[in-house]
DNA sequence: ACTAGTGTATTAGCCTTCTATTACACTATA
DNA sequence: TATAGTGTAATAGAAGGCTAATACACTAGT
């Protein structure tokens, strides 16, 4: 996995496994691959997955098994608000970010359109 | 100014600058207030403007005279190309990170369009 | 010449993140 | 009951970013 050396890594592991949770490679009540495997896969630390399981056991996403292993809480609602919450933030990033450069709200949705053009043409190529 | 603890301040202050070149607030040639300045006006160190704007110059976005100054290039190439490369930058983010969160491009336009009617229903409460 | 305003460089210290290593605690099962 | 698999904790050290403080170098105007 790629880091952006610019952001903590445990902070983006913890938004990686949020993805993965929204997307439903994670389902209600899986278990996640054991702490030193994920180290393994991600190359890094153990302490540095533990840091960010251990907000998301914080936060009700993950629930913690002593000896068994760390799974997806089953409560639905959790995970409800979860997808919400992610996808809205991605939005208003975008849209802030976008307003900052002085892009009307109307304009954005064409910008946007124009991109997705630009991405097709270069996917065929 | 209000920074993101997750990023380095000399990163947000270089993309803030870049900001201010695109919607103009600084023009080709304008001199940018002195770094001391700055750094109050950020509630920074000096070194971090420094280091910020050191970046900058290497980039050819600004240029350094010393005992003077620092100013905007006067090359409106350049200029041109930093609007393009950044604001594709921002769009290009938002793209990636939808997709990974398995939201189809036509989905995002639709979501893009929801989000701007939200955004107009709070600012009129 | 002096002085005020400017950029630049260097050092020391603090904090956070990340790594490496070791140890401990619990669970399931052979 | 031993052992393998799991989470948890603690320490030490390296690296990067930020601050504070000081000093130096150049420019413009008096």
């Amino acid at each position: 996995m790629e880091f952006d050396d610019k952001i903590p890594i445990y902070y983006q592991i913890k938004q990686y496994i949020y993805q993965e949770i929204i997307v439903n490679h994670l389902a209600p009540g899986d278990k996640l691959p054991a702490v030193r495997q994920l180290a393994l896969t991600l190359t890094v630390n153990v302490n540095t997955i533990q840091r960010a399981l251990s907000e998301l056991i914080n936060e009700g996403i993950l629930e913690s098994k002593r000896g068994r292993g760390n799974f997806v809480t089953t409560d639905v609602a959790t995970l409800t608000d979860l997808k919400h919450r992610v996808v809205e933030e991605q939005l208003a990033l975008m849209y802030d970010r976008l307003a900052d450069l002085q892009i009307a709200p109307e304009d954005m949705v064409a910008y946007l359109t124009d991109y997705i053009a630009k991405r097709k043409e270069q996917a065929q190529a």
